[in-house]
RNA sequence: CGGUGAGUAGCGCAGCUUGGUAGCGCAACUGGUUUGGGACCAGUAGGUCGGAGGUUCAAAUCCUCCCUUGCCGACCA
């Protein structure tokens, strides 16, 4: 991507309000747009980062065969009636109603869509163990909306949900979602950990969090105080047949007694996981990001375009090269003040720099800056793509080109 | 819902104590000089001061109510 074609839209101040490092970095870097409280847009950067944690999930989700569905945000409230999560949930739901007065709510999480699809279909039973994911938008009324987009009223969420015969199938099934969500974290560059914890509405079975620590900082009456937060990016269930059992989803043994579906739920607060990766991922000058999920991995900083023909010349072709070797490359293709190139480069992260300047042309070389150590390294011109290819397997064995999506 | 801050140009802020008709920096636009780290000079444009009501000859400034919004608590993922 060219910056002539494709905008930053990058905030040189801190803006008011915005007390987490992690929400000051994805507004001035043009990751979102805060619309209203708890709500935001997507901004273009933004959006690629999102798909790219998207792809991911995706990659490893069907590693353990995964399979993906999409159901309806819109709900009808009688079901939600019959699971008893109407007022459970409470005033956390969003309700609406449609034009004949008919109750509906805006789905937080799917627990009785999905079983309401087990039970419709039993020729699915043949293929128990089976484990159904979605990515998707879910809405909370928060009381409290906060830290930007960790706690909003509307966010995207992985939601996974398992159907096994037997407790001891479940708690396998389990086992190996734990193992491929840890993968996912890690990933991702995210560094956690894993809690037991307590099921609150989803269900009363065995469940663990993964969560990230926080640190923020908080100017409390001028004394500054590090304040620890936890984070929860990721929440695995063990609901067992709570839900089969009120939507009566079972299979007979041989005695023809009944035997309810083994139920287990799985999420990924999507939108919540990259505030946490920036929150471990800064510096003073804006965020770090890891390869895999970068929005580009590779910048091209041509330094005084204006003045020097061939420097233009030789980036340009730099930039073909990695769009044909298929690198995310973004490509500062504007006349700029160097100072404001840098500041922007590296406030949004990119990973990998390449400068091409008049001081290395002449020896056919050019300036690669490493984003998180710092490190500076001259190479010269045809040896920069096999360094970045070298850099890039080493760090992500699988190969997440931008093509899959 | 309790506690506590904030709302003035696209963004970040000053002005409010002591009422006299709105200013600074950045961004934008014009011209010029610069430019390997958010530059400089000259000029232009941009505001019913969150809203409604009140006090007053006169309100961004004082009073009342409302709205929006940040943080702490409670609640939640």
């Amino acid at each position: 991507m060219r910056i002539t074609k494709y905008p930053l839209f990058t905030i040189k101040e801190k803006p008011q309000n915005a007390e987490l490092i992690s929400n000051e970095y994805m507004l001035r870097s043009g990751i979102i747009q805060k619309n209203s409280s708890g709500l935001y847009t997507w901004l273009p950067l933004g959006y690629r980062i999102l798909k790219k944690i998207k792809r991911i999930i995706r990659y490893y989700m069907k590693k353990i065969n995964g399979i993906e569905i999409y159901m309806p945000i819109l709900q009808s409230s009688e079901i939600w009636k019959k699971s008893g999560r109407l007022k459970l949930y409470g005033k956390e739901l969003f309700k609406i109603n449609d034009r004949k007065k008919k109750k509906f709510i805006l789905s937080p999480t799917n627990e009785e869509i999905i079983t309401q699809l087990i039970k419709k279909n039993v020729k699915i039973f043949q293929n128990i163990p089976i484990l159904f994911f979605q990515i998707q938008t879910k809405f909370r009324d928060e009381i409290r909306p906060s830290y930007g987009v960790i706690r909003s009223k509307e966010f995207i969420m992985k939601d996974a949900y398992s159907f096994d015969i037997s407790k001891k199938s479940l708690q396998k099934t389990y086992k190996k979602m734990s193992k491929i969500y840890k993968k996912i974290f890690k990933k991702m560059n995210v560094q956690f950990k894993i809690e037991k914890a307590d099921g609150g509405n989803i269900g009363d079975g065995l469940s663990h969090e993964f969560v990230t620590i926080t640190e923020s900082m908080q100017n409390i009456k001028k004394k500054k105080k590090i304040k620890k937060k936890k984070l929860e990016i990721g929440h695995i269930f063990q609901l067992g047949v709570k839900y089969s059992k009120i939507m009566n989803i079972y299979t007979k043994d041989n005695n023809k007694n009944k035997k309810y579906i083994y139920m287990g739920c799985y999420g990924i607060g999507i939108t919540r996981l990259i505030a946490a990766i920036i929150e471990q991922n800064n510096d003073h000058k804006g965020i770090i990001w890891p390869n895999a999920i970068a929005p580009f991995t590779v910048s091209i900083i041509p330094i005084q375009i204006k003045k020097n023909k061939k420097v233009k010349l030789i980036s340009e072709k730099i930039y073909k090269t990695f769009k044909e070797q298929n690198i995310d490359v973004f490509f500062y293709d504007k006349i700029e003040r160097t100072g404001i190139i840098f500041s922007e480069i590296e406030l949004i992260g990119i990973p990998h720099n390449i400068i091409v300047s008049n001081k290395y042309i002449q020896n056919k070389e050019l300036e690669y800056q490493n984003r998180k150590t710092g490190e500076k390294k001259i190479f010269k011109i045809k040896d920069i793509f096999k360094y970045i290819h070298k850099i890039l397997k080493k760090k992500s064995r699988n190969n997440f080109t931008s093509k899959s999506n």
